[in-house]
DNA sequence: GCTGGAATCGAAAACGTTTTCGACAGAGAA
DNA sequence: TTCTCTGTCGAAAACGTTTTCGATTCCAGC
């Protein structure tokens, strides 16, 4: 491997001169300099990045977590998502991204920011954490920059990423009034700060239109079987809705099986909107209209929250990136009146 | 930043001593020892791997190459759900994982290994390297240890990780023989390597079983697009097929879609099985029979394969990890025969 | 008592950079 | 001529480790 001393020797000069050389500074002469970086390049010289670490005390580096919510697995994984657009930022911004895991719970028994401290990463993205983290007092105090992106808390001192989950909400609520609904029912994930304010938005929303009613709400926690048993209990109900907002899209997807097993119709009977975007969500039969969450943006966003916080050293609060709604099968006009006559 | 020099400087001791306290080597006393290794507690001494790695030349740190692959975009990128294996195997050895994509082409405009090199990476994994890779020389002559997932080509000095496709093209071909199918055709994906294995096993499959025919094969391209043209193709056949093998879950999809629209309905009047078990196939309806990737698996193995090499120095050409047949409702025994009424 | 070796520790170099400070020359002003 | 200033460069320290080698002590064996 070439280092800058192989440069300095072949040129005659000392070392500080070539580094200072090729980093632009303005005390090196402009023949000499130009001959500094004709030899680099010729010798394909590359700055050892660890070496300049080592004395500029800035690692160029961001740690991301990518947090294994409540056991879902990788396969419901929706923080890789978030991982592209991350990606991107950091490229334009010629930072390094190491990434780790919690899924190994005999390995990580040390707070996330501690292992930002061991591997000396300039600031922190952490997606999934819970608000019942055993280490969230350390991530919320944590003395580096530190984004919090698909997470169900807020406060702190971490900048908190997310979709702008109420304007996501009305625009799928929205979208339904259009199609001519006014009976809308929710199936909610209560549990979870996101779906508290998914719920909120339906709550206005419901209340605008003269249909809210408690027999319309029922909770779900973002798993399929949650929404297909919610499907049941609606598939009961004398007078059912027209249709359905659904906090996510994998309870959804829940509510259409469970329709389609008690043989009502997605959407010729009920209209289904669900949240999220979830990978393959097109697939699904019938293809789910949903509100898409603009995964790159929200990792973008939170890559530059941290740099510019490291940067400025000004933290923002909270990010809200826009939703946008994306329609394909699962909605459509609600039948002419609830008749008796089923053909 | 609490430093070697610091517990040396408290203890009264050199920081040679220090560090070879901490490292367990056997040259100081132990009651020496005792004393530094409490010290270094009290203080929260964390060694800077940064310092370290300049003086002992090895980074322990491995790239990790998330290639997009023809332009699927991240929704559709398979290769995230390698990274989960990567990354448990890595924290189990000890070694950080940096990440890379190469979505961005304007900055990446250097080959991976030239990345690896200015990054000082030990190892590299790529996932999703096209046989058409403007890189691809450089990849198969990289002077450091390389491993290849989910990628199309093989050979070189990369040591290149797949799923045993031929195995798991055998095990749902099996299945589908044990439910009595006697006429399956296939949907495959000639232009890729392991689509070409995969119709491999077919073909011999078909052979032994009596029922190879020419237009028993439909040609895709790993798109649900390709799939839902193939259903067109294959429901305007006189002697229809009573189940089929696709290569992929995306085109498996594809073709229940495309029945549907053309009122063949899955299982009942056709079994359809894929490959992959992409993330949510048990929610499309109807939940998906295929051959799951075991991509905690493969992604293991591809760390596992180049730390060893880093270690020994011996490289292993080729990893075949077994898939498993995950059935579930896409198939079903064929109807007694091949009648005229519906019902 | 002397020699040999083992055990224990420190001094110092090394890794590849960046950065500070001082040296020196030349040019312009007094 | 002398003084000051600017421009250009080198020497050296510094970052936090690891590792080699030499120094010292201590003890066993003769």
């Amino acid at each position: 491997m070439v280092t800058i001393k192989d440069i300095a020797r072949t040129l005659g000069v000392s070392v500080g001169t070539v580094s200072k050389a090729l980093n632009g500074r303005d005390d090196v002469g402009d023949e000499l300099r130009a001959r500094i970086i004709d030899t680099a390049r010729e010798l394909r010289y590359e700055p050892d990045p660890i070496a300049r670490r080592l004395v500029t005390k800035r690692s160029r580096t961001l740690g991301v977590f990518m947090l294994d919510r409540q056991g879902f697995g990788v396969r419901r994984n929706f923080g890789w998502l978030f991982l592209d657009g991350i990606l991107h930022g950091a490229a334009e911004r010629e930072y390094d991204l190491v990434l780790f895991s919690n899924t190994d719970d005999t390995r990580y028994e040390r707070s996330y920011i501690d292992i930002c401290r061991s591997r000396r990463v300039d600031a922190a993205i952490i997606v999934g954490l819970r608000g019942d983290d055993r280490y969230l007092d350390d991530v919320l105090n944590a003395p580096i920059p530190v984004a919090l992106i698909d997470t169900e808390v807020s406060g702190g001192s971490a900048t908190f990423v997310s979709s702008d989950n109420r304007a996501g909400a009305a625009l799928a609520l929205e979208h339904l009034a259009s199609l001519g609904h006014e009976k809308v029912a929710t199936l909610r994930a209560p549990f979870s700060y996101p779906g508290r304010l998914r719920y909120e938005a339906w709550a206005e929303f419901a209340a605008a239109l003269g249909c809210f009613r408690d027999d319309y709400v029922r909770d779900g926690d973002f798993t399929p079987e949650s929404g297909m048993s919610a499907a049941e209990s609606f598939a009961a109900m004398r007078e059912m809705p027209t249709a359905i907002f659904a906090a996510s899209d994998l309870m959804a997807i829940g509510l259409i099986r469970g329709f389609e097993k008690r043989g009502v119709r997605v959407p010729e009977d009920i209209s289904i909107v669900g949240f999220d975007d979830i990978p393959n969500a097109d697939l699904v039969g019938p293809a789910l209209t949903t509100v898409a969450q603009d995964t790159l943006g929200i990792g973008k966003a939170a890559l530059d929250a941290v740099l510019d916080e490291l940067d400025s050293g000004s933290r923002r609060e909270e990010i809200l990136v826009e939703p946008r709604l994306v329609v394909r099968q699962s909605c459509a006009a609600p039948r002419a009146a609830a008749g008796s006559v089923k053909g």
